[in-house]
RNA sequence: CGGGGCGUAGCUCAGUAUGGUUAGAGUACUUGGUUUGGGACCAAGGGGCCGGAGGUUCGAGUCCUCUCGCCCCGACCA
């Protein structure tokens, strides 16, 4: 019989003065979990029994879906990074250490070369395929700023899964599989979440979906359709063309002067014309591999650019900040930088800039622009999407509009296509004897950090609201006062019925008074608590039930079905 | 990695400008008593290398130097 009085839970009426958000301070506060060191948190018995619920949730759909769970050691040999390229691009992420004979080992951050490393040269042939393996499991990063509490933690429980098929369309199939079986475990948890096109970057691949759980502290910003399923991490969102264009300014093409304006609101204030037919120079320092150089990205003054688009767009690894100096050493000067006549550095227009009339931009010659422009001399230049999607714009799908969410992530499916099974020389034979490496998918779930996004999404001012499925117990027996036998005697009854039912339950036993009891229940977050106390005098007991903080008032003899009812 | 802040009892914090009894409060904990439907009350207790190391001084939680840790903003983040 689980008896709080026996139990470890340890509840404090202070928050934690490091914890900022909801789930941070609840989780710490109700004794879910405790932290050790910077992005390191113990599970205490309950944050156990919350992850071991997610997991179990994880386990049926995958079993559903024919994957296979294995687990592959944490401590993982350094050669397979160094062989698949990633020991650089992971960089410090990654925790190295040596063993007693001097090997160097990382601890896994996540698993694509120890499972190519485990289906290469064992699978080897097209008739093995397809195959999905996953394991959930503890990684490690040693991230730069760890922070929320589970949110963005060092060491964290993962799933990561991976598939490997002879074509592209069963790789299609099995993607779509898993985005159906990621949308049941997160129906499952009780959760309100959006299913989005996201940046693909610098894992590569031809496609990648986000999971994001819906709430006001997520870290990524999500645009959305008002009307349609239609959902983007800004990173990658896309938008209709626009169709509320406004009236162009009427000018022939001219050099004007225009001393001493240099933003876009000075110009459109200058010319009297919607910065609309502006046209924004924004100069970065693309960093590659190897070298770097400057690169200006053009819009249309009402549009920002969108940093990974733009990154993405020339296949640099960062943007920073290019210095005036840098700009004047090369003959630009900054508020008077224009697309026309100049070769002193490398452009990008934004397709929304293509063939765009009555334009107005920098003359590369201070305190001078032009005006009329027409962009269709540039049409030989190189054209991307450049621009950040804003509320209010079209969707690309429907005629519905975007409106900009936070979002959780806590899950990300890739199509990785052939980008690890290549390098790492995983290949098998397919029906004509011929060596193919294996077309992959990857799809991760962070495990612990659904734990946090459950009560990001489910608390109130006195704590956590775990969704049935998630929580620790579902029905907490609360003994208003313990020295009254009767009451003790018949919660003890009520429990054992409950239990035997299969409906995970707490005895609530411990000496202390109704409200302190009280307190805990909500702070904790039992989706139910059954308050027995001086109403079972009269035959009746009250059931308190957590999300609403209703209190109903049932027979004592009617508990189990009441509670049935209420799960349905 | 840049910028800022904080380390004193299990937890939340005073005390540090101006060095000076035995370092405090609240809470939590132990014991006894009174209470018992919204974090009760009374009484008596236990609990501290004031993050660490050096230094200045007759004397350092307090001043100086160096370190370590934690948090926040930013950069970064399959």
């Amino acid at each position: 019989m689980m008896r709080f009085s026996k139990a470890y839970i340890p509840t404090t009426k202070e928050s934690p003065k490091d914890a900022q958000l909801p789930s941070h301070i609840y989780l710490s506060r109700a004794g879910f979990i405790a932290q050790v060191a910077s992005g390191l948190y113990n599970f205490l018995p309950l944050g156990k029994r919350v992850l071991r619920k997610i997991e179990t949730i994880i386990n049926e759909e995958m079993a559903a879906c024919g994957a296979l769970e294995v687990d592959l050691s944490f401590v993982t040999p350094a050669e397979l990074w160094e062989e698949s390229g990633r020991i650089e691009k992971f960089g410090k992420e990654l925790l190295r250490f040596r063993d007693r004979k001097e090997n160097l080992f990382v601890l896994g951050p996540t698993h694509e070369e120890m499972m190519v490393n485990i289906v290469r040269n064992r699978v080897t042939s097209y008739k093995q395929l397809p195959l999905n393996v996953y394991q959930i499991k503890t990684k490690f990063r040693d991230e730069a700023r760890p922070r929320f509490g589970l949110m963005r933690a060092r060491e964290f429980v993962m799933k990561d899964g991976y598939s490997f098929h002879a074509s592209t369309e069963d790789l299609d199939r099995e993607f779509d599989a898993m985005e159906a079986a990621y949308k049941r475990v997160l129906e499952r948890l009780g959760l309100k979440f959006r299913i989005v096109e996201a940046d693909s970057g610098a894992i590569g691949g031809t496609g990648s979906k986000e999971l994001m759980v819906l709430a006001q502290s997520g870290e990524d910003t999500l645009a959305v359709c008002d009307t349609c399923e239609y959902g983007a991490n800004v990173e990658a969102a896309r938008r209709a063309p626009r169709t509320d264009i406004p009236a162009a300014p009427e000018a022939d093409f001219a050099r004007f002067k225009t001393p001493g304006i240099k933003s876009i609101d000075d110009l459109s204030a200058f010319f009297h014309a919607d910065p609309y037919y502006t046209l924004k120079a924004v100069v970065l320092r693309a960093v590659y591999t190897e070298g770097s150089e400057l690169v200006c990205f053009f819009l249309r003054g009402c549009d920002e650019l969108q940093e990974v688009k733009a990154r993405n767009s020339v296949g640099a690894i960062d943007l920073v900040d290019a210095s005036e100096a840098e700009l004047s050493e090369i003959g630009l000067v900054p508020g008077f930088i224009g697309p026309l006549d100049q070769d002193k550095i490398r452009i990008v227009m934004d397709n929304d800039t293509r063939n765009a009339t009555a334009m107005i931009c920098g003359a590369n010659e201070a305190d001078y622009h032009f005006v009329g422009v027409d962009l269709g001399v540039m049409n030989e230049a190189h054209f991307a999407d450049l621009a950040a999607v804003q509320e209010g714009d079209g969707c690309p799908n429907c005629s519905g509009k975007l409106l900009h969410t936070k979002g959780i992530e806590v899950g990300h499916i890739f199509k990785l296509g052939t980008v690890y099974s290549a390098p790492l020389k995983a290949e098998f034979l397919d029906e004509n004897g011929r060596s193919q490496p294996f077309i992959m998918g990857t799809y991760g779930m962070g495990v612990s950090r659904l734990v946090a996004a459950v009560i990001e999404q489910h608390h109130d001012d006195r704590g956590c609201i775990w969704t049935p499925s998630t929580a620790p117990y579902l029905v907490n027996v609360m003994v208003s006062n313990v020295k009254e036998e009767a009451h003790l005697a018949y919660a003890e009854t009520l429990y054992e019925a409950l239990q035997k039912q299969g409906i995970e339950t707490i005895l609530d036993d411990r000496k202390e008074r109704f409200g302190f009891k009280m307190s805990d229940a909500e702070l904790i977050g039992f989706p139910y608590t059954v308050i027995v106390g001086k109403e079972l005098d009269n035959g009746s007991v009250q059931i308190m039930i957590r999300s609403t903080r209703e209190m109903i008032t049932v027979d004592a003899d009617k508990v189990i079905d009441t509670i049935g009812e209420l799960v349905q």
